[in-house]
DNA sequence: GCGACAG
DNA sequence: ATCTTGTCGC
């Protein structure tokens, strides 16, 4: 009987069970966000680049940035993206010194084939909410919404309100949005509206995406992940 | 077997 | 996502 008591606290599956309890909890969103964020990854062969960005809201001014480069670990499979993109972009997040309140992510939220897309993924894994904003749809099925900015189509999965196609600019294709983690449908809507300037995706997005760019291109010339 | 399939 | 030239439009 000796020590069991003790192994029963150590044990590796209440540990978890604890750790996730504290890493999931969410804080009631009792006053608009002080910082929104936006994650994208691009790649160059071997090598993935993660870029994470902080801005004020709803100035969207910038904050702070963050791009780190690494060596892909999985491949890219519709349905697992977030095996392949959730490691890089928390290694990312460790180095980043004041977290979002909201993140926009590149990718789907709960419109996923197990209702736990990129977008959601990451939320859980970081503990912050999520929205998902992906340029295709990956699972379900909507109608086109109407030509004006800000009109959108519910996106249905197996019966069930899953996501919205919206049309963040007058003639361009709408984006797929899908809550993430911590937010619903309406919120999410409302918060890429509000971060939608001008152009198809919302700016934290657009400027993650550019950071990854600008990381490719120094990768590239430098010659590798260091030296920079 | 055929088509679909985030990034 | 990435590989790539020019081109139409504000």
């Amino acid at each position: 009987m000796e020590g069991f008591g003790k192994s029963l606290d150590l044990h590796p599956y209440r540990s978890f069970q604890e750790q996730l309890a504290k890493e999931v909890r969410i804080e009631p969103l009792s006053k608009d966000p002080k910082r929104v964020g936006g994650a994208d990854v691009g790649y160059a062969g071997e090598f993935g680049i993660a870029a994470i960005c902080v801005m004020s809201w709803p100035e969207l001014e910038p904050l702070e940035d963050r791009v780190i480069v690494d060596r892909v670990r999985f491949p890219y499979i519709p349905g697992f993206l977030s095996f392949r993109e959730v490691p890089l972009l928390r290694k990312a997040f460790d180095s980043l010194g004041c977290l979002p309140d909201i993140l926009f992510v590149d990718g789907q939220g709960i419109a996923h084939p197990r209702g736990l897309g990129l977008a959601s993924h990451l939320g859980v894994v970081l503990g912050i909410r999520t929205i998902g904003c992906a340029k295709k749809v990956l699972v379900g099925e909507a109608r086109d919404p109407g030509p004006q900015r800000g009109a959108f189509s519910p996106l249905y999965y197996r019966g069930k309100l899953v996501g919205a196609l919206l049309r963040t600019r007058e003639g361009v294709k709408p984006i797929c949005i899908s809550p993430g983690h911590g937010i619903d449908l309406e919120g999410s809507i409302r918060m890429v509206m509000g971060a939608t300037k001008g152009f198809r995706l919302p700016e934290p997005i657009r400027r993650a995406h550019h950071l990854t760019q600008l990381g490719k291109l120094r990768l590239l010339r430098g010659g590798g992940p260091n030296r920079g």
